[in-house]
DNA sequence: TGGTTTCCCATTGACACCCATTTTTTCCCA
DNA sequence: TGGGAAAAAATGGGTGTCAATGGGAAACCA
């Protein structure tokens, strides 16, 4: 399977496109979509993308389980409804819709992080701030499981 | 598969008539019927929508499933009875009915929210207030799902 | 025959496609 | 190992095309 890794900031033009990584589309080249799905983070103020297999995924699962249900009725609405098919022109670039851009607050520069099977798309400031948080629990959670097992050998990582 | 995906807000003219965002047009360019079928949701303040194939299928399995019972006449009269099949004009457009305009409280702006394999359509603000809820409800309980494949895991959002 | 639906055409604006330029990376060789 | 040519990637901008929208006229129905 192809991965998304490492991190890269490219700029957006007045018409609101932005080059997606090379990276990037070379693990997005096996997709049936040329392009990249996107929808807003419940979480962070990001947006998460992936290639359309993903979805299709997401979706054949909602489907099977329960079409008329509510017990998946929040990640269709969240998800689904919110994602945006963005194609790629012969350059390679995405343009992205305002929605997910305030939803980031991304204006003219987006970060492109990687995060294996999915990546996020990031204001690049904010970015560097979470990643900074994430190696502080990091750091602070690898300390905690260590004093927790004092008999046996410490994490690798 | 064809998938409906993201949120479309079309303008419904005078006449009553209201494009079907042109990617849920080419999504459903492969089914027999030319158009759109539509039926109020019997859960919210919507009209749920897809292609014909779906509604066939739905028939199908209705009918082999419990041909007399109960659980058959209500699905039968809630969905089947309850359709309308809204053929496209020659620019793409269908004409709601006012049945279902009523029902979901539609004037003159009509939300198209896709939902993977079939889409709803709302009264655009009506939708936003429940997608916020939704979004809510997927924030709490995104541990719950998982993708059809258990190497995909969950959503990261 | 009034009201409604269907077909056709015009207008507007957004976007996809195309080409040019700049920047970065790669690679070769002195 | 430093410089420079070549390739690849990123960026910028013009323009033709298509989607969305509105309205007139013909066809249809009750």
């Amino acid at each position: 399977m192809a991965l998304f890794l490492s991190t890269f900031v490219n700029r957006i033009d007045r018409k609101g496109r932005v080059s997606v990584p090379a990276p990037f589309r070379t693990a997005l080249a096996t997709q049936t979509f040329p392009g990249v799905v996107a929808f807003p983070s419940f979480v962070v103020a990001a947006v998460e993308a992936s290639g359309i297999d993903r979805v299709e995924r997401l979706s054949a699962s909602i489907d099977r389980f329960d079409p008329f249900g509510d017990e998946h009725d929040a990640f269709a609405i969240s998800i689904l409804a919110e994602s945006h098919q963005l194609s790629f022109d012969s350059e390679g670039r995405i343009a992205l819709p305002d929605a997910l851009r305030e939803h980031a607050g991304i204006s003219d520069r987006a970060a492109f992080a990687g995060r294996g099977a999915t990546f996020q798309i990031w204001e690049p400031e904010a970015f560097r701030a979470y990643q900074e948080e994430a190696r502080k629990r990091a750091r602070d959670g690898r300390a905690s499981l260590r004093l927790g097992e004092p008999a046996g050998g410490a994490p690798t990582g």
